[in-house]
DNA sequence: AACAAAGCTATTGTATATATGTAAATTGGA
DNA sequence: TCCAATTTACATATATACAATAGCTTTGTT
């Protein structure tokens, strides 16, 4: 045993793998590498996606074991993400008869509507409390792009509409308040890519918003903000 | 085979144990027994129990098949009761070392009140939108035997106000609101079943928010049900 | 004696097997 | 031919088995 030690500690290939061994630990300690923490987060985020962009269509059953097959994993970690989709309102468990992809009827997308005004109402809030100016940078840089412009690009404009929306909560530093804001997900499901009104009309309501919380107004950004919302939300059912 | 049949058909014992499993199918099948959903259910439940009354302690270590066995379960109902409580901020995972019993600094509960009046608010604003008296008689039923009392007892008064709050959100209808009200809770075991401040106080703010809601007027009843809150929150921390 | 590295142990993460329940299919009777 | 009841098949829920890893313990070297 002591033998073989010596021999293997002046073997320069023994020397090599404890080397690229010790690397490959470092690697994984010090976090240089993915953070391989679970197979059920890139499956959550595969459904997610699947779901977002219609391969599952709403109504539709999910047989986890085929599903399980289709992705190369078990049925365990799959049944981890499903859940964790089922907490964010996208998948609908009825127990014993299996999971579905979730459909809002009318009623529905307007109280998750209600959620998302208080939410992003109070954000808004908070944001103008805090009035920092990086903040604000951030925001207002959603939107430049399409200043003075004649001719907006749609899906530009569609997808700096959903990071204004999603800054508006992460900056705010208020963990809790994020975990609850998932309806954003559905928010995107329901019009189908798409936008509820034009950006000429919504252009100025953004910088409204922004403007409140750049001049410390609280009342009026989370004003602005609630109206944003509840404008969209009377359009789509024009109640 | 088909001879011992014959002999079993004829076998009291046999047409005994049959008609019992019949019956013992059809009332399951029927419903007159609980609903036995999943053993997650239970699960979730007697956790749950277990961290708001202290039985499990905040920082704590979950050590999976120790709690398993001490239920009586496997590790599989366990591990999706741990992930609702996970989802609902009570239990803290990190990937491959274990799940925690959730601890909350200032700042977050402070985040967590905040996250509060926004829900809170707009749960008041709706029924002040519906105003239904039937909603209205059962938030007033929950304080009134404390009026015109100068002996309230504590205890009783807790648990109006714990009512109270819940059914804040409960009657407005709204599931999605409901579904991210998980912080009553976290609000309970922050303050160890006591009250932040005297019902002396307190009363009056409720039936404040009471008669807003009463009289249909939205804006007052959002602003009662949020300074409520805060005022709570600020004498917390002192702020 | 102090420190580094390898091995060990405990516990999590994943896969598979078993049990139980639901819905569809089939059979038998009117 | 239609209806009801039983059987069958399939999917989910739970249990168990296996694999991987984090942290501790031990060992060996300087």
């Amino acid at each position: 045993m002591y033998g073989l030690y010596i021999i293997q500690k002046y073997n320069l290939f023994f020397l090599a793998k404890v080397v690229i061994l010790y690397f490959v630990y470092k690697i994984q300690y010090y976090g240089f590498m993915i953070e391989h923490t679970s197979i059920s987060e890139p499956i959550y985020l595969r459904l997610k996606e699947m779901i977002l962009n219609g391969e599952l269509k709403p109504g539709e059953k999910i047989v986890q074991e085929k599903i399980a097959e289709q992705l190369g994993v078990s049925r365990t970690p799959l049944m981890k993400a499903l859940l964790a989709l089922e907490h964010e309102y996208l998948v609908e468990s009825i127990p014993r008869r299996g999971m579905y992809i979730r459909s809002w009827d009318k009623q529905e997308i307007i109280d998750i509507y209600i959620c998302r005004e208080a939410i992003e109402g109070m954000a808004a809030r908070l944001l103008a409390q805090s009035k920092e100016e990086n903040i604000i940078k951030q925001l207002k840089d959603c939107f430049s792009p399409f200043l003075n412009s004649n001719d907006i690009d749609l899906n530009a404009y569609t997808e700096a509409d959903e990071t204004f929306h999603s800054l508006l909560i992460k900056l705010t530093g208020n963990a809790p308040l994020d975990k609850i804001y998932f309806f954003g997900n559905i928010h995107e499901k329901v019009i189908g890519h798409g936008l509820v009104r034009p950006p000429e009309e919504t252009l100025d309501e953004h910088f409204k918003i922004i403007n409140a919380i750049e001049e410390g107004d609280e009342d009026a950004a989370e004003k602005f903000a609630r109206e944003h919302i509840k404008k969209s939300r009377e359009l789509l059912f024009d109640q």
